[in-house]
DNA sequence: CGCGACGTTGATTTGCCTCAACGATTGTGG
DNA sequence: CCACAATCGTTGAGGCAAATCAACGTCGCG
């Protein structure tokens, strides 16, 4: 099992000992996804938050008109789950989906609270994170609330050209909130 | 100094014991604000995260053309920053204003880091309080990606009825990603 | 090859914004 | 305690960004 990528991960926020890298992987598991499979489906507890080893998966769910509602994409070194159905380990909405071939890393709920108690380090990894992501949450609602749909793809882009290019298109302009037509008009004229 | 609303808030997540409440008692700091005064404003560095005890504020930003956008209120057991810049410890961008006369408990942030690693019952506190606040942020995108502004106002009016009630409508409706004239039309049209 | 998934393009519609003018309410200084 | 300014909210007219609908390319794959 490869795990050279989510310990360098985790030592980005936090120094681990032996002691504490060997307890880590003592609860990883290891998971392959084909294209199209799905991780997860609404209804499920959500059991695992999911590091991304190979591939690239997206999350979305069904809204009440039919039409899909991408929240999240995920490539190498990202996690994704259903965060809310993780959190409070109840049924959740979504869908998350491989978009190619995919090799996660699993953490599941009760082994990662276990070793939070257990080795308070992690708490603080799994703190810095939250923060990190909550911070990333805000700053996407802004830009949501605040600049056009061309912007929005242009940020997006600037950012994140490799999601662009390994996405389809109609995944990303529902993560943008937007049409798949009027994104492909946005293309078009940039 | 009246330290009993913290205290039940934390201790709705961790139990806290008699040297550990001390320990967070002795670095909180009270402070009060006149209606329209500001906490924060552009270009400081957010030092404190800030509980309130009483009163109600909001905090949000200047976009490019001079519009304001509400990014959060808070009121009674509510807490509120530029949690941007209170992260890193670098230039923020937002205002934080009360709307009514207000008074809050603040931590500083050099001193929450060390309780923490002193105490890492409260780096549990605080993942778990950025873990709720990251799915609070990830389903408010949510609704407005996916909600119609009627809907949005609709649904923000059922939960939280109190603060519709104390806000001013221009910052309910920036908050809401709308005009205060069309948050106007709808209030009338309900 | 042919079918299904994905993307493109144009015509039309609409939700919401902008601008402008006018009430209502609150606070403040004379 | 009144006047009058600010501040905040309302209403209507007109406009635009983006959605919807429909039809047609295009590419990969069984």
């Amino acid at each position: 099992m490869e795990t050279s990528g989510i310990l360098a991960n985790i030592n980005r926020y936090v120094k681990l000992d032996d002691t504490q890298q060997t307890a880590l992987k003592a609860i990883l598991s290891s998971k392959t996804l084909n294209k199209r499979e799905f991780l997860l489906e609404p209804g499920m507890i959500c059991r695992h938050q999911s590091y991304v080893v190979s591939g690239c998966l997206r999350s979305f769910f069904i809204a009440a008109d039919g039409s899909e509602q991408t929240i999240q994409f995920a490539i190498e070194d990202w996690f994704i789950s259903d965060f809310n159905s993780y959190l409070n380990q109840a049924p959740g909405s979504l869908y998350v989906e491989a978009i190619t071939p995919t090799t996660v890393l699993q953490l599941e709920y009760e082994a990662t609270e276990a070793l939070c108690l257990e080795h308070p380090i992690f708490e603080r990894y799994f703190k810095m994170t939250a923060q990190k992501a909550f911070a990333f949450a805000q700053n996407r609602m802004l830009s949501n609330l605040r600049d056009s749909a061309t912007e929005r793809y242009l940020v997006f882009k600037e950012r994140y050209p490799e999601i662009v290019e390994r996405v389809p298109q109609y995944a990303l302009a529902s993560y943008l909130g937007m049409s798949a037509e009027f994104l492909s008009k946005i293309r078009k004229s940039v």
